[in-house]
DNA sequence: CCAAAAGTGTTATGTCTACACCCATGA
DNA sequence: TCATGGGTGTAGACATAACACTTTTGG
């Protein structure tokens, strides 16, 4: 709530009439897959503090409109892409200090495109990067503010969408082949998945992907040639990668 | 990030400088079992808007301090709890007119807390009310801002932690019965649990519950006495309720 | 024909559900 | 001794992991 009714343990130096004065920004990590790693999208500081570093898109939110409001116009902002889709807040930082200048409270947000390149490339190259996740949570690309943090942040809440959400499917295009799905999942999870045993999850149930009876090109080396498949309306309620049973007693008696 | 190096988009009239002022709110969302029931503590407001109304307590974030602290202490003064544990940041709420009087931008907490019934009797009877989780869901008890609305996303949120973290072991005490135990989880999902199986699951593998040696007192009813346990440290990486398990192909060749 | 990648079949193993059954207590 | 709740055993259903095998392509 907003103002307290009961105020034991308060300082007396403190009047909560005179609330204190926040800016309040949104940042989005915009997540992509490119050449079989996770990428994201990174843009330079062109103004202290941090002047010169990598940082995470983002910026003040408005009086005007709500926070998901503002993270789908700076998603759009940066990227051009202005999907209804895959916008997630997963934390608020503020900690103090964590801008030199003054109290900044930031509204972080995760955001799943398919294929970023082509949108980076319109922006000016020397503005903008698509970097390795990898490369980021190792250090081997520092970040302004804590946003080191918020991306330690967004990856595991990526992680765990993957599980009970139909993220997966954001990061593919309108149509994909399984090992393109399957890469997701290992890429994301830094693990190996049973080819078969995968198609066997996802193509259980109808509903979860729908072959459009068209064949994907296959590779430079050869191979059998991959159905394609179109999302289906499941993923909406869930994803079949790991999934939950219920332990439930039926009703007796 | 807090200033853009691209403004493309941005209206003319919008001067990244002159940032708007926010004033940065922490609620909390306390839980607590009851009478086998899911309760969350209410204060009644002392001010306008929505005075004489129930909400969540909450207040103002201080500069010197992190949202975590500020909950933290929100927390204390409200209930004089002053627990380490199980304070979860699970949303923030910006919605342009939220608050009547001002850009106000909150983030809520979930904390749960066992036995809350005793600190409650401590302030006074009339600001503080233990209230049925279903009954402010329901609409029932109506809340001030947008109070159920928090509400319902922390409901939400501590369904899915209740599986994937130990936080079930905070509703109940150092020391509990599988029953108890038990409860928790079918009040909170609104499942009834088969007790064979629900004790299979937690029993399975030693750091779950251990055992004290004691037993509780058998109800009025009757009954043979439930032994006692207390929480293992395996909560910290997960429940043993619903678990995933893992495709993994194992590293061959 | 060979390598590579997709897709299918199969079996052993494990996990979960449902329920029968036994144990310890209060009235 | 009966009702009530705690605790154990277990058979069948179901899900999973591992891997052998077949199919279809490029070189």
């Amino acid at each position: 709530m907003e103002t307290k009714s009961s105020d034991a343990g308060v300082p007396a130096d403190y009047d909560p009439a005179q609330f204190p004065a926040f800016a309040v920004t949104v940042d989005v990590v915009i997540l992509t897959m490119s050449d079989g790693e996770l990428h994201m999208l990174l843009v330079r500081r062109g103004e202290a503090p941090y002047k010169g570093m990598w940082a995470i898109p983002g910026g003040f939110k408005r009086p005007t409109e709500t926070l998901d409001e503002a993270a789908r116009r700076e998603l759009a902002e940066e990227t051009g892409v202005d999907v209804a889709s895959m916008l997630t807040q997963f934390g608020a930082y503020g900690d103090p200090g964590r801008d030199p200048r003054m109290n900044v409270v930031t509204v972080a947000y995760l955001a799943v495109l398919r294929d970023v390149g082509v949108i980076v490339a319109g922006t000016d190259a020397t503005d903008a990067l698509l970097a390795p996740v990898a490369g980021v949570l190792s250090g081997q690309v520092d970040l302004a503010f804590d946003h080191r943090q918020i991306v330690r942040d967004a990856i595991e809440r990526v992680r765990v969408e993957l599980e009970v959400s139909g993220i997966a499917t954001a990061f593919v295009g309108p149509t994909f082949t399984l090992a393109e799905l399957r890469a997701v999942y290992e890429a994301t999870w830094g693990v190996q998945l049973d080819a078969a045993n995968f198609r066997r999850s996802v193509a259980a149930d109808a509903g979860w992907v729908i072959p459009t009876g068209r064949l994907a090109q296959p590779g430079p080396a050869g191979g059998r040639p991959a159905e394609l498949y179109r999302a289906g309306r499941s993923w909406k309620h869930g994803g079949p990668i790991h999934r939950l049973t219920s332990q439930r007693r039926p009703e007796r008696k």
